[in-house]
DNA sequence: TAAAAATATATTGTTTACAATTTAATTATA
DNA sequence: TATAATTAAATTGTAAACAATATATTTTTA
């Protein structure tokens, strides 16, 4: 029996995108509880941090473009999460601000994190060695 | 200045999402020269391997469900890759059957893992530690 | 400075992805 | 053996994801 390059188990791009896939579905519940999808979590991680930024930055942090944005955004705002407003130096571009009440849901975020972790059952060293590979994937 | 860790950076599932979604980009072209998505790439994998599967142990290999699978299938068939019988001694089950024209396609696809191996610019080591740890997660 | 090129966002159309529900078939059990 | 429970796919509805295109604004350049 020889090597099959084209056999789904030879494969590292497939793990890769099942345990991605895997790995969101496990936020699902805790994110519920908060109501936001993931890609609105990730939106919000960056809001939270920045307050303000324009599409183009915020899709440069996430890997995403206005075609995904832009909906999301819209969303966000009709929950009260963030405000989109055009530069007036530059209307080409459009703000995103975080809200008074985008601010008040960090609080209820805040554990989140660990208990994903506990979900993940790495090892401190194991998680460690797959963030730097998944950098070093992601670098450009 | 304090830890924080819901700051995007400081993200495990973040970096594996946004890589899965780049590592799919970069097979786009390969794979448009034959024609698939990356989804219906993994698919035929598992049909040029089995022959024949149903849809639940499809699902199984993929992480995918029906009301994922349904579809593609559909549009596998209508593409002439494969055939979509019900089982005669379990009529709940629905058999998905390669095609002659399906396991043609193989050869043109044989290229394909290793053009890809190269995009991703991971020594042999690095690409094994990250499959172990990726398969570490998916481990159910 | 008028036309061309570049930039930022939005829109359109297609495919995924998945939760929740429905339908149909099979198996278990009262 | 009729009824209930289980199982497998399909369907429905919503949200991503992204390529390709359109629109509007700004910057370059001829």
């Amino acid at each position: 029996m020889e090597y099959d390059p084209l056999k789904l188990e030879n494969q590292l791009c497939f793990p890769l995108y099942a345990a991605a896939r895997e790995v969101v579905k496990k936020y699902k519940p805790y994110l519920d509880e908060i109501g936001l999808t993931y890609t609105q979590y990730i939106t919000m991680m960056v809001l939270w941090e920045k307050k303000a930024v324009n599409v183009k930055s915020l899709g440069e942090c996430l890997y995403l473009d206005s075609g995904t944005l832009t909906p999301l955004l819209k969303k966000l705002e009709s929950i009260g999460l963030v405000s989109r407003l055009r530069s007036e130096e530059d209307e080409r571009n459009l703000m995103v601000k975080i809200t008074q009440k985008g601010e008040a849901l960090k609080e209820q975020a805040e554990t989140i994190p660990q208990r994903m972790a506990s979900c993940l059952d790495l090892s401190g060293e194991e998680a460690a060695s797959l963030y730097t590979l998944l950098h070093k994937i992601l670098k450009r």
